[in-house]
DNA sequence: ATGATCAATGCAATTTATTGCATAACAAAA
DNA sequence: TTTTGTTATGCAATAAATTGCATTGATCAT
């Protein structure tokens, strides 16, 4: 469970709201990590009885309440020492695949319009993921420096999806002919 | 859930038993499902009551018996109605990039072994994506043309190990420099 | 005005997945 | 010869994730 390690890895960077680490997942951070909002609200309260993350309630004008979590000393120890062990590989369970797997019980319609509309999710996504990092390249050298792994793991999700491309055209072009 | 119909699609393909499936899942569709031996068994379970599947128990000299699972025509219309849904796209929860994203933690040592574990697992996998792609490049036109669909899912596999090769590479001289 | 979306959080119930433990017989390697 | 690995399945408990439902006040478009 990892969840947890997701979250504190982005509370140490800067105090957040779990509206504002839903946001981060949804959008930019999709590539590497997804949650539900009941999943985040659920997890940092267990953080917060344990110890690792503080709350406070900071009010707003003209919007509801917001509970902004910070990562304690005890919370960078826990990531610290989960950061020592190592890490799990990536559990696939891709239905889009399964899907297409078992194909010759549908349309090639049905095949084509799927990929389609999975085409042009990921196209957005590389996008947004490459304007993020057209923004990191005019960063100075220092500062680039400074954001070199968010970088090295955001490149994961620009190669990740240039691939994902280049197999669904590949694969379009191969249920047409 | 999608393990149920992850199930189904191979059986509709070829009767198995639960042992099977696992392995299936463990080596060659390792890069579009994975799963847990209980998690199967159970499911197998809960598709028999439901009528999706039927179940016969074969003997075997020298080893245990043999559950071996066979799609129903009920089944068979789960799977085809499945299919004419659209599925979601793939969830994505990948800790090794949560630790890069946090990387500044601990060592460039540590983050560069846990890159190095990952890339020869990596490597692994695509030699044997590949061989089974050699397999399949070597039938004749007419059997490419009938598993066109599954070769679909290999090739995604394929060019999604080696865009994470790539990225591992690159990322390994990012660290090192 | 009326419905839609965004901001922000939450409870409760259910479904899925994981972990731990357990069995049993054979084969191959150390 | 002892241990490890393969074949083959399962229960029970726990943990994690999803689904459904619910609130509130603002703003934005039709």
């Amino acid at each position: 469970m990892s969840l947890k390690h997701a979250i504190l890895v982005l509370l140490e960077t800067e105090p957040s709201s779990g509206y504002d680490l839903l946001k981060q997942f949804n959008n930019s951070l999709g590539y590497f990590w997804n949650a539900k909002h009941q999943q985040i609200y659920q997890q940092l309260k267990l953080l917060a009885i344990d110890g690792l993350i503080d709350c406070t309630t900071e009010e707003q004008q003209g919007k509801p309440d917001k509970k902004v979590y910070k990562i304690t000393t005890s919370g960078v120890g826990e990531l610290t020492s989960w950061l020592s062990n190592s890490v799990k590989p990536n559990k696939i369970n891709d239905a889009l695949l399964v899907k297409l797997y078992g194909g010759h019980l549908t349309s090639n319609e049905n095949l084509l319009k799927e990929l389609e509309n999975h085409l042009s999710l990921h196209k957005k996504t590389l996008i947004q993921l490459r304007q993020i990092e057209q923004k990191y390249l005019k960063f100075s050298p220092e500062v680039q420096e400074k954001y070199k792994l968010p970088y090295i793991t955001l490149r994961r999700g620009i190669l990740g999806e240039e691939a994902w491309l280049d197999w669904a055209l590949e694969s379009i072009k191969m249920i047409k002919k």
